[in-house]
This record gives C-alpha cells, structure tokens and sequence, in this order.
DNA sequence: GAGTGGTCTAGACCACCGA
DNA sequence: CGGTGGTCTAGACCACTCC
C-alpha cells in the first residue's frame, strides 16, 4: 500500500519528489509520530533526512498545509492540527470508492437515462451552446442494499455517449469514465437542504417533503471544460461533509440560500 | 476598496509581493478582463509585466488555484475556472460580516451565557485538562430581524473571560476578540442535518423536529490552539455551504453520518 | 518544434517566536 | 539572541500541449 497512488483517480500522478516526502510525513503523522498538537521537524532538518532541497520540502509540507493537517507560521516548527486519515479527491467524486473506504458494499440502480437536448440551467452549468443536447442520469444509490441517495447527473452529449455504451449494472461511473480518460481535475460544490420529492420519496422509501441533505456539483476536467452537473439527495443520518479552511487558502463559503419551494 | 486586506480579520497580514499580485489577477478576473474560460498571460509574461521573479508570480498564481479561480495544467496557459468573488475566511467565520457582505443587517440575542466544567466533548475539542472549565454561550441570530440560526459555542475559559466581559449586545464577537488578539487560523467544518429540539424551535420560531442545516466547528489559532468549538443550526432555505476542491489540494471530505437520534 | 507550466536547486534576507 | 518559517531571486531541466 503506497499511499500517493492510492485511493484515486486511476490516472495516476507522477510520483515527484515532493509528493512521496508528503505522502511519507502524511503517512507519519497519521501513525501519530508526533502526537497530536506536537511539532514536527524543522524544514532544514526534513531536508537534510530527505537529501532534498528546503524548498522541495517546503513544497511537500504545502501539501499538509492545505490537507489542514498542520500550521506553519514565522518562528516556530509547526504544528500537527490533526492526524486523521485525508480522503482523497477520487473518494470524494466518487459514491463507489467513497463506500468501499469505508467497508461497505455500494450498489445502485440506473432509473432513467436519456438523451435531450439541454436547457437553459444546463447550457449555462455545462457551459454548451445553444441547441446542445445532454445526457441525463437518474440512478438510486445503496449501501450495503440500503437505499441512501439519489443522484441527478447530467453530461455533455460527449461524455453521455460514454456513459450510455457502459453496462446498465456499472458500479462506478465515475472509475470507468476515468478509465476511458475523462480526467477530474476541479469540482464546485454546493451543500443544502431540500424536501423530497416524489420520485425522492420513492426512490429513498420516505414520505414526499421529508428532508434530504442536498449535494450540487460540477465538475470539470483538466482544461477547464465541464464533464458533469450533478445533484445528490441524500437521507438523513446517512452522511456528513467536512471542510477544512484556513486564513490563507479557504475554499468554503457561505451563500444565501434558495428557500425550498 | 483595497481587496486585499478588505473583508477580514483586524490582524493585517503582510502585503507581500505575491500577495499583491494575487490580489490583483483575482480582481482583473472578477472583472471578466479574460472570459469565463478565458486563458491567463505566460507565467513569464506576468513576470515581466509585474518585475519580480517567475517563482513570485506562480506564488500568487497558486493563491488563485486554491481559491478555485484558475486551474494549471502542464503544457497550456491557465484557464479562468470562475469569475465569482471569493469569501475570505473573516467572513465565513463571522455571521456578522458574512451578512454585511450580503447587505443584509444583522443581529443576535444572547440566550444563556454560563462557564462549567467542561465535559468530555468539550475537553477533546478543545484539547483541555481534567476539571478545566468552559465558557457556554447560547445565541439567536438574525437577518433584518428575522430570526435564521441558533448557536451553540463554548469557549476555553481564557477565552470566555474574554467573552464575558464584552457587552450583552455586542454585534460579534468575532470580531471582538480579534481586536483583542485572539486570531483565527485555522477552523475545520462538519455540514449535515438534525432536527430542531425544543430550544431550537422556540428560538427560531419553528416546529421541533422540523430539519435544520447544522455546521459544527472548531477553530484553532495560529500555534494549532483550539479558541472555539461551536454548532450552529441554521433553518431551511436561508443558506447553502460552496466549496471548492481539486485533484491537488481537496479540503471536502465526506463522512458517514450520525442518525439523528 | 515552440511555448508552456511543473519540478528542483542554491542561496539570500527578513520577520517572528521563544528562551 | 539563535532558530524558525516566509519571501524572493536566478537558473536549470523536463513533460506536456498544440500547431
């Protein structure tokens, strides 16, 4: 088990010198070789143990910085803020890998799949122009046999036709997209609540209006381009979403919100 | 309007050269100056454009990567990912500031306000001592007076003496306690869903019972001290959480969640 | 093949923290 | 005051994208 390879997209990074220090230091502060809340070794130290330049090493500590694991300010060796394991990005795009990291059996049910041509919220999510068609997704997700969520995807008609040559029973979109080289490369998320609808309801086993908690993503692939516009519903109980932010590289926000109809 | 040190903590950080830069192509950026989609000029040519060095221009560049503006990939000029104002991390941390930056006036209510032995929650939180005691506030905010979120924040006792001391209607205390030297640094986010209980509902003018967005929260200062730990339970449809996340640097994880009792 | 960003080095100076 | 991380420079080589 390497660790920097793992757990992710199947395209698999290169392995620089500064991401095996990260991954190595990662991996030793998870194992808590300093503690929680100790301190760890000065850069010059790191550097010299590594046979690497300080700012090799400053770019692996970077790394945990932004993992928010550690802090790092002028005067003092840094700090282990904490030593719990970092889910990677392919975890987090995808349902399938997230359930198996956790030892549970992800199922799913594709309920509709269609070609049409977009609408306004779609050509403007996915960034097509006018007349563009899409690929839309309906699909009910499990764990271990027990409805948890509902998820809305919708492609640009390039990577829908992808999506409509695999098998209906595909576990993970997500991992076979990623194998025909649809990259992951940015995701725009946003988290609310909503009311089940219908086909929710249905769709879950719960009463119409019952609260779900909403995930909106989109996602797109190394040049910038869009590869998905999704909506995940999720049951209650069922998920929590962490952040970590930090004075100097946040990426949560608070918006208002789109009362619930 | 300087944008730099705008829209945050007291505590002005460094305007450093990238800083300046970043501060600079973020606002270009908002302005639309390259599209939604657009490329951004050479490394080499901002470089130039701004006199300093290449590693100093790709030093702020990587400012906007994490803000989730730019992406970067080998071979091809960046690519302009969003055109949005981004949230410092004063105004995700502060109701008070986030709601001004909305236009919108906000207020609160302290509804309790007591110091305790601190619990054993509370003591891994806040990373205390056996016995060592706490400071619990119960707060009711609102936006144009209509009550949207009840809060649940306890303090370590250093900090709370601080907190007491202020006035009962202190508009935020946030704000507050960086004017008195307490800065924030880090703060480490947990989104998901409960069901209001009897306080709740009172407070916030709902059923109990009825779905509430909550984000639990701990915030350590620039050493990796715990400051805060705090639980706010927002009411349906009066805000969204957004985050950005990359296959380099991801912060959003998901978690199994908590039935909700 | 020309242009671009990614990685790595070596060194310099400074601001800050804590003893 | 010594040790630490933050900033900035100058240069090198490489992997990649696109024409």
């Amino acid at each position: 088990m390497d660790g920097a390879t793992q757990g992710g997209a199947k395209a698999a990074r290169p392995l620089t010198l500064y991401r095996k220090v990260a991954a190595d230091l990662g991996r030793e502060i998870s194992e808590g070789a300093y503690g929680s809340g100790g301190r760890l070794p000065a850069e010059g130290e790191l550097a010299e143990r590594y046979g690497v330049s300080r700012g090799t090493i400053r770019q692996a500590l970077s790394v945990l910085r932004a993992n928010g694991l550690v802090t790092s300010r002028r005067g003092t060796r840094r700090v282990v803020l904490r030593t719990a394991h970092v889910q990677s990005f392919g975890e987090l795009l995808s349902f399938t890998r997230w359930a198996r990291s956790m030892g549970e059996e992800p199922g799913g049910r594709i309920v509709r799949l269609d070609l049409d041509r977009a609408d306004g919220t779609e050509r403007e999510q996915l960034r097509l122009d006018d007349g563009a068609r899409v690929c839309r997704m309906l699909r009910v997700r499990t764990l271990s046999g027990r409805p948890v969520m509902v998820e809305r995807t919708v492609y640009p008609e390039a990577i829908g036709a992808l999506v409509a040559e695999l098998d209906a029973d595909t576990v993970s979109y997500t991992v076979r997209l990623e194998e025909q080289g649809v990259l992951f490369a940015d995701a725009q998320h946003t988290l609310d609540l909503v009311q089940a609808d219908k086909d929710d309801a249905e769709l879950l086993g719960c009463r119409p209006g019952e609260p779900l908690l909403r995930e909106r993503r989109r996602s797109t692939d190394p040049a910038g381009a869009p590869i998905e516009w999704s909506e995940d519903r999720y049951l209650p109980g069922t998920v929590a979403f962490t952040v970590h932010s930090s004075a100097t590289s946040g990426s949560l926000a608070r918006r208002p919100g789109t009362p619930p109809a």
